[in-house]
DNA sequence: ATGCATGAGAG
DNA sequence: TCTCATGCATA
């Protein structure tokens, strides 16, 4: 693949190439045999561990495992390295700061058997590798869009799809799927407004550069004033328990932004912004970096894409909320107004190279997920060997395929199916309910 | 849309 | 070390 090609390690490596694996899998349930095991593919990316600063070149370990069989998963590291960057956000860290003490995990009383473990990470993440800057302000726009008309409080209407156990073996989960791409139309490149949205609503902040400075309260309220019911909880994922009121403490609406939502409110939610989303000509892409620039909390496009897809935790799924119903505020209410941000380039940062894992080995990583999803490091180690991959990869391995099993959706669930919107109305009987809801225009 | 990866933070 | 939130790179 071109890809590799374009690295100095993988240059006379040609494993890369589709071709060079041949076999195709061998069941999940037992050993496999050595022999092609990962390729890694580089691109630059940066890894801001100082410690580890070296010029590696490793590719040699495909080769030499699938021709020799034996392990030699010696090599110490391989990302490349060192690239001049520099530039701490220290605005974004004070925003982080703030944002800190939001009130995302926990509400008032309401989960008081549950407490949400752990941090949360939000904007650390800007301060570390962020690089935030506003070179230029492209603004786009989207299409059309209409006057504003689905205000978040209008949402109500879906039904759930819901899952099934994920118990007994990995299924695989469908994806339907197609790609997006950028926004095609822009505006006029005549230049009017300096930033994103327009008129932030009171307790919004005025908006900034894109990438600089902003303090301002992270306190995202969906607004009060909602209306809709929450029917049941899904029965997946493991939310906290946390709607349970004795006394009436807590016993306000459940609509309010100051309650913990249900997976169904999220669910609902996550649909409602997908469609706006769309019908507003914005790509994922381009909500992660708005909310950057609204906000100062710059997503990707794999984050906001999760979000749709209900593939986070419950517990960030909560977090990100509030801050894409405020975008989605923004988005419908300032219609003529355009929307910009500009892209933040790659900066030269080295990345380690993303390893591709074979089918036949995935396959012996998740029968042993199966029986041990926390394998200790030794087991880790020797599954490694075996396997001819690095530690490192398997226990990062592990690591995904738990986070993969505390996803908000659980595999085997129908997210859409764009194909049956009149379909069956009637017929809740069956064993495939698809969750049909109306509008839905556009599949992404 | 997702697979592998990074890194902060909590043990 | 693991978990969690996130994202680059990819298919």
């Amino acid at each position: 693949m071109a890809t590799a090609a374009s690295n100095p390690y993988l240059g006379s490596n040609s494993l890369l190439s589709t071709g060079s694996i041949v076999h195709s899998d061998s069941g999940v349930g037992g050993g496999m045999q050595p022999g092609s095991v990962a390729v890694t593919s580089v691109s630059g990316g940066y890894r801001g561990d100082p410690t580890v600063k070296m010029v590696q070149s490793d590719f040699m370990q495909g080769a030499m495992a699938a021709s020799n069989g034996g392990h030699m998963l010696s090599h110490a590291h391989q990302w490349v390295t060192a690239l001049p960057h520099a530039a701490a956000a220290a605005a974004a860290a004070a925003a982080a700061a703030a944002e800190a003490g939001s009130p995302w995990s926990s509400s008032p009383v309401a989960m008081s058997g549950s407490p949400q473990q752990q941090q949360q990470t939000d904007v650390k993440g800007n301060a570390g590798r962020d690089d935030l800057h506003s070179g230029t302000t492209l603004h786009h726009r989207p299409p059309h869009l209409g006057p504003h008309q689905g205000h978040p409080g209008a949402w109500g209407a879906g039904s759930a799809a819901h899952l099934a156990s994920m118990a007994g073996g990995q299924q695989q989960q469908q994806q339907q799927q197609q790609q997006q791409q950028q926004a095609l139309i822009y505006s006029s490149p005549g230049g009017f407004t300096v930033n994103g949205m327009l008129s932030p609503p009171p307790g919004a902040q005025s908006l900034v550069h894109p990438g600089l400075v902003r303090g301002d309260t992270p306190e995202l309220g969906e607004h009060p004033g909602h209306h809709h019911h929450h029917h049941h909880p899904h029965p997946h994922l493991q939310q906290p328990q946390q709607q349970q009121h004795h006394g009436g403490v807590n016993s306000h609406d459940p609509h309010s932004d100051e309650d913990t939502p249900t997976s169904d409110d999220l669910e609902q939610f996550a649909k409602q912004f997908k469609q706006r989303r769309i019908k507003l000509g914005f790509t994922q892409a381009d909500v992660g970096l708005a909310l950057g620039t609204l906000y100062g909390n710059v997503f990707s496009q794999t984050t906001i894409c999760r979000f749709e897809a209900l593939q986070l935790s419950f517990k960030n799924m909560c977090k990100l909320k509030p801050l894409l119903n405020k975008w989605l505020e923004e988005a419908d209410s300032s219609t003529g107004s355009p929307t910009s941000i500009d892209k933040i380039a790659a900066q030269g940062r080295k990345r380690k190279k993303r390893t591709s894992i074979e089918v036949s080995v995935k396959g012996a990583l998740e029968s042993h997920f199966l029986k041990c999803p926390k394998p200790s490091a030794q087991e880790i180690t020797n599954l490694a060997d075996s396997l001819q991959l690095e530690k490192e990869v398997v226990r990062v391995w592990f690591c995904n395929r738990r986070q993969k099993e505390k996803r908000m959706t659980p595999p085997g669930i129908q997210q859409q199916t764009p194909d049956d919107v009149y379909s069956q109305v009637g017929n809740v009987s069956a064993d495939t309910p698809p969750p049909h809801h109306g509008l839905q225009t556009s599949v992404q």
